[in-house]
DNA sequence: CAAATAGTGTCTTTGAGACAATATGCC
DNA sequence: GGCATATTGTCTCAAAGACACTATTTG
């Protein structure tokens, strides 16, 4: 309730007014590996470290929406499902001023990301390095040629969780086909899972298990191109 | 990342202050179902519907913070781990003005909920019932008499996203053993994952289960009281 | 001894991992 | 035909549900 008489009388602070943004992670897979779109930041305090996109929310801004608006100005990304990941707001985590800020995560197939990178050069794709696949939640953040790249305020606590979230909701949910081209093979489709989660799988009761969600339909059609027998394009189904 | 230059410019809503305030759900599990902790509203709006314990977040203090603040204040609780659940943050989720609140979940033992209820004589607590166990999201709150209770602003879609919360990480994570008391019954154990569930379970199974986690250990002493065979009780181990 | 619940043993089913065999398109 | 990968079949193992049996305490 937060706000009736009661809880003005007896907090003095009732009436505080705390700034807050939203920061998104555009996270997708690349390489084999996750990866997540990232700016530098060109101002102090950590100048020159990577950041997440984010902005403000405005005072009649509801969340998801503030998070859209940055989706749209910071990546050229009109319509992409994202999904709040976590509030943080710890009192010194902006050495300047009190800044609490919700963070939500967007899954970005591979033309999705290709598409952000084009609509703004500023943008970088970072390479998120697991060093263990046990969920300790400690990840490395590379740049495209391996070497660690530094965050700003907690964005790489922030990138941890939403991996971490990912990862969870991997085997549950049908995340892993936000990832992927609306086509795929079976074999992408591993490729991503063994991607987040870090691990290999094993290929046949992959392919079951995906088959039983229901959650794929095959089309008939295969891919082309390839030195070798093609693999049969599947697609999602679309519900739960 | 919401503060750099960059964003400021972009933003005329950069400097927008908004009040920002966390809200506790005290949840355990009582005659056998699920129940929440909630305060009666005398104000208007909303008077007379039951609300959330909350309170503004204030302008030097990190909301982890916050939450433990109103745990004290509100339910006499000074030690009980909570655990963020969602922000929430409609542009009119408070008819008067815009409010911004981060929902924390807690668990409370069978002692804490009467110990809550004595601390501050105003809290009442309702019974959250639930239609189906499809995680539909649809929740009854009832009071102590079964009559629906009518919730303030989003509070009753709050309780529902805590319930489903508290739901998925039954099976995963060791939280059963936060609502019981610290010497239990495997039955007892099973009866709160029944209650959160809704579902009832098969005896045996659930026992394995359970002695196969590693989570519990058996203390050698039993039950008394009872006018039947008494059971072994249980400690919780303590770690993941 | 009767009642009531605790606790155990066993059968069956299901689903996943391991491993290997077969299929197929391209060179 | 040979290569490389797709796709399928089968064996084994682990975990859960179903069901029935044994154990133990109170009255």
């Amino acid at each position: 309730m937060a706000d009736n008489d009661i809880s003005a009388r007896e907090d003095p602070d009732a009436y505080a007014r705390l700034s807050v943004c939203v920061d998104i992670v555009l996270m997708g897979v690349r390489k084999g590996a996750p990866c997540a779109l990232l700016l530098r930041r060109g101002v102090s305090p950590f100048a020159g470290h990577a950041a997440l996109p984010g902005g403000f929310v405005g005072a009649q801004e509801a969340l998801e929406d503030a998070a859209q608006r940055v989706l749209r100005d910071k990546a050229g990304l009109p319509d992409v499902r994202c999904e709040q990941l976590y509030t943080f707001g710890e009192v010194a985590r902006d050495p300047r001023r009190r800044i609490v800020t919700v963070a939500w995560l967007a899954l970005l197939a591979p033309a999705a990301i290709e598409a952000a990178l084009e609509a703004n050069p500023e943008l970088l794709c970072a390479t998120l390095d697991v060093p263990d696949s046990d969920g300790s939640g400690d990840i490395a953040v590379l740049d495209s040629a391996g070497a660690r790249l530094p965050l700003a305020f907690d964005h790489e606590q922030i990138l941890a969780l939403a991996l971490e979230r990912l990862r969870g909701k991997l085997d549950y949910t049908a995340v892993g086909f936000d990832l992927l081209p609306p086509f795929f093979t079976l074999r992408q489709l591993q490729d991503v899972h063994e991607a987040i989660r870090g691990t290999t799988l094993n290929k046949p009761a992959f392919r079951r298990r995906m088959i039983d969600t229901g959650w794929i339909v095959p089309t008939g059609t295969r891919e082309t191109g390839t030195s070798h027998r093609p693999a049969e394009l599947y697609c999602f189904r679309g519900l739960s």
